[in-house]
DNA sequence: ATTAGGG
DNA sequence: CCCTAAT
């Protein structure tokens, strides 16, 4: 059992978890998924107390005079930004449209989407599909830069075309061969994209219209026609960031169908093992919420009890309304889930872009509902928490960790943190304005409200929470940690708990990790004309002293080696399972080496295994109704081919192995013959 | 180390 | 995803 370990989590930022895509297998797992969740929680609690802290702040500040007349705008406006000095951080595409992605989708409308999406198509900045040996064919595909869903279906159609019935695909002279090559073109393409390595499109023999210069940033905006009747704004802006040469494109993508995982940087640690474990960390911190409902009132039950922890002093007036927004908060969780992933993303991508800029916090505004006050209400969607050294030992309780993991969250928030109101890229200093002055009560443009959390130079108030964490605090004796372990915190009193800019912000949720391009997350909060979440500065904290580790070192190293910690689930993302799809078609079934080489060659946490077993599923998917699907929905196009390419190689291979029969026999009758 | 398949 | 038997 996992828990037997000595637990070593890395919190990384805290959002809320995206989309309930939870494995459904449970066996063996339920303990973990318990705990985790209970950590989700404390997540919750610390995005509530932030949130009713702020709103707080925006309420003492607030003296709004003017009635001003406000249009109930559904909208929900994103975001943060923070303007980089001399560095547009999208100079084209991704800062043009005013589009939201429309978050508060509910029910239907959100299946609908997610289940048909405006042509799943993901390809990015992927060329494709030219055929050599049909000019007419050629010229309508070649250099086209994205194949949309309709050029896709020609190409298919073209194919079963030249090859009969699809899946009967006999290979047959120089039309398949130039088809033969250009898939291989294709693949490269897409294999590298996958592994971030541009190809040198200069000297391809197939040119492509894209500026790419990959080692330095490369931005394609790629503006894809938005087919019919899509109500999600579809624009596909690339940016391909080469940061290192062995590592990653990172970049922010088009917005795709749930595509909901943040990433992390790559980690730039060698041994597997470590690499093991921390996906095992992330996966046991950052487990997903499999049903919000059912956890609501518990959250709440933990927000309202943790409010009470620091803001006991608080007048109650204020309770109703936080539990107001409390409520939002959680129910806006879901659609939020897909905006904080992004967001979150999204400010790493600038981080890697080179922009800076201190803590992310996604925020978003909203219209008020009662003209009649004209007051701002402000909901922060989301904010990371920044990572989190948790040390515990195995034998500490669940309760403990929770504990621990509250307080050492706590302690960074509570700890004397100065919020900054960026708008519009610009600080607000002038703590005296109004917010009507200041046009934050403004919701009709896009206004971009974000806020910055910073560590306080000035000790906290009187007024101002203290910081809970010190050896002293009443809560660690409670804790039930043995004495010497529960070290983390020991942040001196009255200190600012220790921020450090990261320049490798590395994300939670799912340890997704940019191992290349298509762990990247589509992100529609790009569309958001300007509103670009800031790059985030991981605020991290870090633990101060150590000595009372030196205690049990070496004894978990051993056991830990030992029980190999299950990896994280990273479910396969379109694109990759474009990629897949498309080795395999290449490639064929049974050669998963070749396969991960050719396509997934960076992406080190996809072993051949996994292609496999992806493999192995897709053909299950495809076979099954839609009604009985999971997780994100793959294109039927992609799943069609995989039928196809499934049909086909199963054939090749029955007439492989017929053909050694027949060889086999051929020698035997000619040795009896003898 | 890979492949194939069950769990 | 994991585990394993068989290559």
């Amino acid at each position: 059992m996992v828990l037997h370990k000595r637990l070593e989590y890395g919190f990384n930022g805290y959002q809320v978890p995206s989309f309930p895509r939870a494995s459904r297998s449970t066996r063996g797992r339920s303990l973990f998924k318990t705990k985790a969740e209970d950590n989700q929680l404390c997540a919750f609690e610390l995005l509530a107390t932030v949130a009713g802290k702020l709103l707080q702040e925006g309420e003492s500040s607030q003296s709004l005079s003017h009635v001003e007349d406000e249009k109930v705008q559904p909208s929900i406006h994103g975001l943060v930004r923070q303007e980089q000095h001399g560095e547009p951080s999208d100079p084209e595409g991704c800062d043009k449209s005013p589009i939201f992605s429309d978050f508060s989708l509910h029910g239907n409308d959100r299946n609908k989407y997610l289940k048909t999406p405006p042509h799943p198509k993901h390809e990015v900045a992927v060329a494709h599909s030219s055929i050599n040996a049909n000019s007419s064919f050629s010229e309508k595909f070649d250099h086209a830069e994205v194949v949309t869903g309709e050029s896709r279906k020609d190409f298919v159609d073209f194919l079963s075309k030249i090859e009969g019935s699809p899946g009967n695909g006999k290979s047959s002279g120089n039309v398949l061969d130039g088809i033969e090559r250009k898939v291989e073109y294709d693949s490269e393409k897409i294999s590298s994209v996958i592994n971030g390595t541009f190809p040198d499109i200069s000297n391809s023999e197939y040119p492509m219209k894209l500026d790419v210069k990959p080692p330095a940033l490369v931005c394609l905006n790629r503006s894809v026609e938005v087919p019919h009747t899509s109500f999600l704004p579809f624009q596909t802006n690339v940016k391909l960031v080469s940061k290192d040469d062995d590592e990653n494109i990172s970049g922010c993508t088009h917005p795709s169908i749930g595509n909901l995982k943040a990433f992390r940087p790559p980690l730039r640690i060698g041994d597997r093992r470590i690499r093991r474990l921390l996906a095992s960390k992330y996966w046991k911190v950052a487990p997903k919420l499999n049903d919000r409902k059912l956890h609501k009132s518990d959250m709440w039950h933990t927000f309202r009890n943790t409010k009470a922890s620091y803001t006991r002093q608080r007048s109650q007036r204020n309770f109703a309304y936080r539990r107001k927004l409390f409520d939002r908060l959680v129910s806006k969780s879901a659609e939020g889930a897909r905006n904080e992933a992004i967001a979150s993303k999204k400010g790493i991508i600038e981080d890697a872009i080179g922009s800076a800029s201190q803590a992310s916090l996604v925020a978003s505004q909203e219209s008020s509902y009662c003209s009649r006050e004209s007051r701002v209400k402000l909901s922060i969607k989301s904010f990371r928490v920044p990572e989190l050294f948790i040390e515990i030992p195995e034998t500490a309780t669940v309760g403990s960790l929770k504990r621990t993991v509250r307080e050492a969250v706590t302690a960074i928030l509570a700890g004397g943190l100065h919020v900054g109101v960026v708008l519009k890229g610009k600080k607000v200093r002038d703590d005296n304005k109004t917010l009507l002055q200041t046009g934050i009560s403004h919701d009709d443009k896009v206004d971009a409200l974000g806020f910055l959390l910073e560590p306080n130079p000035s000790p906290p108030s009187a007024s101002a929470p203290q910081p809970i964490f010190h050896e002293d605090s009443p809560l660690y004796v409670t804790c039930d940690i043995p004495q010497h372990l529960s070290r983390y915190p020991k942040t001196p009193v009255g200190d600012p708990v220790p921020l450090v800019a990261s320049p490798d912000p590395t994300l939670i949720n799912e340890g997704t990790s940019v191992d290349n391009i298509l762990d990247e997350v589509p992100c529609p909060i790009d569309m958001t004309a300007g509103n670009t979440a800031q790059g985030s500065r991981a605020l991290v904290a870090i633990p101060t002293s150590v000595e009372p580790l030196t205690a049990i070192p070496l004894h978990r190293k051993s056991r830990q080696s030992k029980l190999a910690q299950r990896r994280i689930r990273r479910p396969f993302s379109v694109l990759e399972v474009e990629a897949l799809v498309q080795a395999v078609e290449k490639l064929g079934t049974g050669r998963w080496r070749d396969v991960k080489i050719y396509a997934f060659d960076n992406a080190k946490h996809r072993t051949y295994v996994d292609l496999k077993d992806k493999w192995k599923t897709l053909v299950h998917t495809a076979k099954i109704s839609p009604q009985q699907r999971r997780g994100e929905p793959v294109p039927q196009e992609l799943l069609d081919r995989v039928l196809a390419a499934h049909a086909h190689w199963s054939e090749q291979q029955a007439m492989q192995q017929i053909k050694q029969q027949n060889e086999t026999s051929l020698v035997f009758t000619s040795l009896m013959a003898e």
